[in-house]
DNA sequence: TGGTACACTTGACCTTGGGTACAGTGACCC
DNA sequence: GGGTCACTGTACCCAAGGTCAAGTGTACCA
């Protein structure tokens, strides 16, 4: 009776983060329940519990996880624009518009940011959890302000703006703009909005007809 | 031993809502128990079930009270905004001075937005709760949306832009401002966000220097 | 004055789900 | 052939959501 598989070393591992991913996405943490995910993945609560010592840690490990690989395609990303143009707003531009067309190229609305998700859950998750996700958006925040400080010295801006604010907009956009989508339903939102940031963007640096 | 209170009417359900609404703001809904609702009120769990058929009965109430206190707070910066003058494009942006110095003012981070609290919990709550927080967004959109055409009517933007996104960003700058400045704990992320989407405004249909 | 509706209380009980504990067990590695 | 890895299986605890039925003081109304 007892059908044993063949040691998968962490696959097992691996395939329950990223059931968890989804249905966490899809359903919100509370909702998804560790009962579904083995069921999922085809082990036991035991199994379960060997792998995380409770379900803030697999959130832990998603939020990890997920870190690296939004690093790696952010880098993608720049690294496309820059093969396009050397001049720091065109290059930022073309980094604008690349996103654009990831984000209206999905599927279904944008399954959401987990880094939202786990905010409005204070009590639920580890001090590491919020530090993860703190940590997530300061990125985000310095990898742009980087970029508009390089902008503003070739291109300086038609007048004063706060650069660091505006490195924080393109964060907030996409959190906020995840969340209106999903409520009103409309997958259009979030690349419109960053059309709509590209063009603030344009009209600040550059010279738009 | 048994201490009644005197008949309290709708009051012991309204002190329950604000309780709710408070911790649910705090630290999510789902870390929000019944139990500690109860106490904090002084009533019992029968009595917690006698007013609301369950949790979700009783973020709908929260939803549907909030609902109505912010189209009330939003028509009163409006009308502050309409007394100061009467030019759509000056006086959209007094009424954006007005929420930055509201949110400005606010002792802490901002406690939260409670649609995107329900957001990312999609599961967990009833087609009410996700069909009222649709419908609060899209009242904000229609709002600024608005306001927005009757600016372009007098002052033509400078250039081709999307004025429902327009609408849609300042909603979306918000929610996303709450994420960023609950996750990285600044409160000045919000006020910033709004003052940055008032140069935008300023700059798309104004003339600024 | 008496009746009825309201706003609860009390307490017993059920279920789900997170979490613990621990003794196995087959596969692989040295 | 011994140890470790990656589990299985079982049994059990606790918190929290939720149900049910019977009771009780208060207020209002006829």
């Amino acid at each position: 009776m007892t059908f044993i598989k063949p040691r998968s070393t962490a696959t097992t591992r691996d395939r329950l983060l990223t059931a968890a991913e989804m249905a966490i996405l899809d359903k919100g943490f509370a909702a998804t329940s560790i009962e579904e995910l083995i069921v999922e993945v085809g082990i036991t609560k035991g199994g379960f519990f060997y792998h995380f010592k409770d379900k803030s840690a697999l959130i832990e490990a998603i939020l990890e996880r997920h870190l690296v690989a939004e690093e790696v395609w952010l880098d993608d990303l720049f690294a496309s624009a820059a093969k396009e143009t050397e001049e720091p707003l065109a290059q930022f531009l073309v980094f604008l518009r690349l996103l654009q067309e990831q984000m209206a190229a999905l599927p279904d609305v944008h399954p959401g940011c987990l880094i939202a998700a786990t905010c409005f859950q204070e009590r639920l998750f580890t001090q590491t959890v919020h530090d993860l996700a703190q940590q997530n958006l300061l990125n985000w925040r310095s990898r742009f302000h980087a970029r508009l400080t390089a902008i503003a010295k070739v291109d300086p801006p038609r007048y004063q703006i706060d650069l660091e604010a505006m490195a924080d907009m393109l964060v907030v956009l996409v959190d906020g703009a995840i969340i209106l989508s999903k409520t009103v339903r409309e997958k259009e939102v979030l690349p419109r909005q960053i059309a709509l940031y590209a063009c603030f963007v344009a009209g600040v640096f550059g010279d738009v007809g």
